[in-house]
DNA sequence: TCCATAATTCCATTAGTATGGAACTATGGA
DNA sequence: TCCATAGTTCCATACTAATGGAATTATGGA
């Protein structure tokens, strides 16, 4: 098949909406106050990640409401979770976190060149 | 003053909840699909950017569900505007696009090293 | 001044999100 | 089996956000 046409340019426009989709819900899931603290945290545990009642006690969120937060960063993949005994295991999604990171990078600084590169980082 | 003591990890750690915040309101604004549909077409026009009505008209958002969003967007300083006669011309604004990203970058690649920086860039 | 165009603001409606106590479920040890 | 600990799910309440038609404001041209 071509790499043109209706059919490919749809194709394209759907796959871009759904891309949209997906980013804009990680970015809603970040975006709250409580997630984005829960998700640092995770990430200076990283890589073993903490159990629920420590992240409870440390961000003093009780633990229903948390149990919630942590729900939907789960839903869209940012965090794992793993069981080991009676305790959950949350960790930081490096998988998912790279993903949305890219998207942003690629936006910015490949796709429409607004951003230099170096401004972001500084790779030697 | 020493760089130490209670003093100052308590400025340390209001310092690092304001960021927070700041950072969880920029994430819910690109967080809801039309929003980053927005940033997204704007970027795509950078860096001359687009008038109200045609961002309208391209995405199929009523001009006055349009406003409110555009608002959000400007409230974050994600979007910044410039009047053009009877026309209004939002464009991506790069500073605070530049200081999410580098926000990311450093909670995922720089201050725990969660994320190898190679994975994001590809930079000769 | 009057009119047309551009966009925002007003307003009401609807939908979705956040919160946390209480009840429940899961796991492992005594 | 019984208990303690860890977390989730249930449920009700309160808030916050999204949507879009209608009215309003802003700007410039005739």
């Amino acid at each position: 098949m071509k790499p043109e046409g209706a059919a490919w340019s749809a194709m394209k426009r759907k796959q871009e909406s759904e891309e949209t989709t997906r980013f804009a819900d990680m970015f809603a899931a970040m975006g709250a106050e409580p997630r984005l603290r829960i998700m640092r945290l995770l990430l200076s545990a990283h890589p073993e990640g903490m159990i629920v009642g420590d992240i409870s006690s440390e961000l003093e969120i009780p633990s229903s409401t948390l149990s919630h937060h942590l729900d939907k960063l789960k839903n869209e993949d940012l965090v794992n979770v793993r069981r080991e005994g009676t305790c959950l295991w949350y960790t930081a999604s490096c998988d998912s976190l790279q993903e949305l990171l890219g998207f942003l990078y690629a936006e910015c600084c490949t796709r429409n060149k607004a951003i230099e590169p170096e401004k972001i980082v500084c790779c030697r």
